[in-house]
DNA sequence: TGTTGCCTTGACACCGGCGGCAAGGTCTAC
DNA sequence: GTAGACCTTGCCGCCGGTGTCAAGGCAACA
């Protein structure tokens, strides 16, 4: 397979494929002229970097998975190390959640007291029309 | 009050500034021999614009805060460009909790398969020894 | 007069995941 | 033989807020 149909097959770009494999997580071997060559498992791997760039992985984050993948494992997660990722990525995104969370109380209370200060000028207004 | 003191008062660089009125943002005068001037008034904009980016916001979306504290507005929050902004990111943030509730959910998931898979591994690996 | 310390503008660097273009090689079909 | 569709490497651009450096002007003090 070259690389303008896994592009096709993963919907994805040949730019992007080059991308992640000058990052070390895709590897075609070379044609005798030069082409990239693909075998059929790198379909999965493309598939399993798309799958957790979406869930707000980056490529070095993803590293582990497609090792596991490579080792033979039907699924990226199972190994150690995709393990202690996933573990880690959790976290984040509960810290992220917390914090988020203060953000949008904040939000609320400006909205609030914006919302509060208007109408209060509303009525005044309305006391002493000009 | 000079570029530096402003940035020490308001504990950011006097680079930062800079990029600022670039932008639009903050408005100093000018001296006799070029350097920027601000006044007292400049300080409390600075702080506001702070206060928002740590908050989220990025500078286009601050610009309605400061133009509402330069109308002579206590608050940065009051005016109705405000309000818009204010309503909006608080849907931003909405719909970012959503997604990341979701992505919590799957990275919970994957979590939980894997350490099933591996459990059941290590028993497999027990009933029959190498 | 020289040093120090402020100020000025301008411009490059960074991060991450690509998009897109240029200049050129390769393969296939007509 | 030539058109067109593929492939190659390499490099610039983007986004946003800032760090940092260069080369120079200005103020104040010894």
């Amino acid at each position: 397979m070259l690389i303008g149909e896994l592009a096709a097959r993963a919907g994805t770009s040949t730019r992007t494929l080059r991308y992640y494999e000058t990052h070390g997580l895709v590897r075609p071997h070379r044609s005798a002229n030069g082409y990239r060559v693909y075998d059929e498992a790198e379909l999965r791997v493309v598939h399993e970097i798309r799958a957790l760039l979406a869930v707000g992985f980056d490529l070095a984050d993803i590293r582990p998975f497609v090792a596991c993948l490579r080792a033979g494992h039907s699924s990226g997660d199972v190994c150690p190390d995709s393990v202690a990722v996933l573990r880690r990525k959790l976290a984040e995104v509960d810290a992220y959640l917390d914090r988020l969370g203060g953000v949008r109380q904040q939000l609320q209370e400006q909205l609030t007291h914006a919302i509060a200060y208007r109408e209060e000028q509303c009525l005044r207004t309305r006391r002493r029309p000009d």
